[in-house]
DNA sequence: GCAGGTGTATTATAGTCGCAATACACCAAT
DNA sequence: ATTGGTGTATTGCGACTATAATACACCTGC
């Protein structure tokens, strides 16, 4: 089975760069203790063929989340989860959600829905996974 | 009072193109009724210096619009909004709504969150307005 | 007619993004 | 040492996005 096509959730045409939806995507799931510390994220080739895109865009995003020190570069081996950037905290987690939920509650009012109709929506996603 | 930025919400970091947040938002707001047919849409000088973007791309946005058939150009006077395009359903504009419900969904379960948990995120939203 | 308001076209510049193809440096297993 | 797996660098390319500075064509109101 494709694992990472279950977990990730890429759009090229979603306006939104594709290595930016890689970072934001490892850095959930890193934060959400999916990929516990010690983990090897997927390979650049694994995740191009899977993702149908291109290797170096997923080098690029790897480079960024070294950068940023979610994960260490192990030469001739890969990339792995470091420690200290695990968020146990649930309302942590809660917080990284929120620029999401903002983001459909400005539209929802733009849309004219009352919250109930927003929750609706939301509530209906949820029982369709 | 500026009722622009009110009524929009333009991110030039989010990685979305700006234009197509332009476009994406205004459909919204015909969808919903807030501007009625026959209603002029701000002038692209005004949405240019009040978003602070350029004013070519306001135009290319409304040009995109008027494709679409939302929108009538004017000549000399601005873009009127059509008549047909209204959205009265509710349940029309709630599924517009969806992607946006979609992808909160998608990001809150990478981040290890429940499905009460994902909800009271929006609560919290909506009580916030 | 004229001033001032529409949207648009043009040209040029700059930055970002993604892909392709190749080559390299490194490590692990054999 | 060889094979096959890591990530990376390089170069070139094309497409898209946004900005700037002008200039134009059109309508409205005085």
């Amino acid at each position: 089975m494709n694992t990472l096509s279950a977990l990730f959730r890429i759009s090229p045409s979603s306006g939104v760069p594709i290595y930016r939806q890689i970072i934001d995507q490892v850095r959930s799931l890193i934060a959400a203790g999916r990929w516990p510390e010690g983990t090897m994220l997927p390979s650049v080739r694994q995740m191009a063929v899977e993702l149908e895109i291109n290797m170096m865009t997923v080098s690029k995003a790897y480079a960024r989340l070294e950068a940023d020190g979610l994960v260490e570069r192990v030469r001739g081996t890969g990339m792995r989860v470091l420690p200290t950037n695990v968020v146990g905290n649930a309302a942590q987690r809660k917080s990284e959600l929120k620029p999401f939920a903002q983001e459909l509650v400005a539209r929802g009012r733009q849309l004219g829905l009352t919250s109930e109709q927003i929750q609706a929506v939301v509530q209906s996603c949820l029982k369709e996974e």
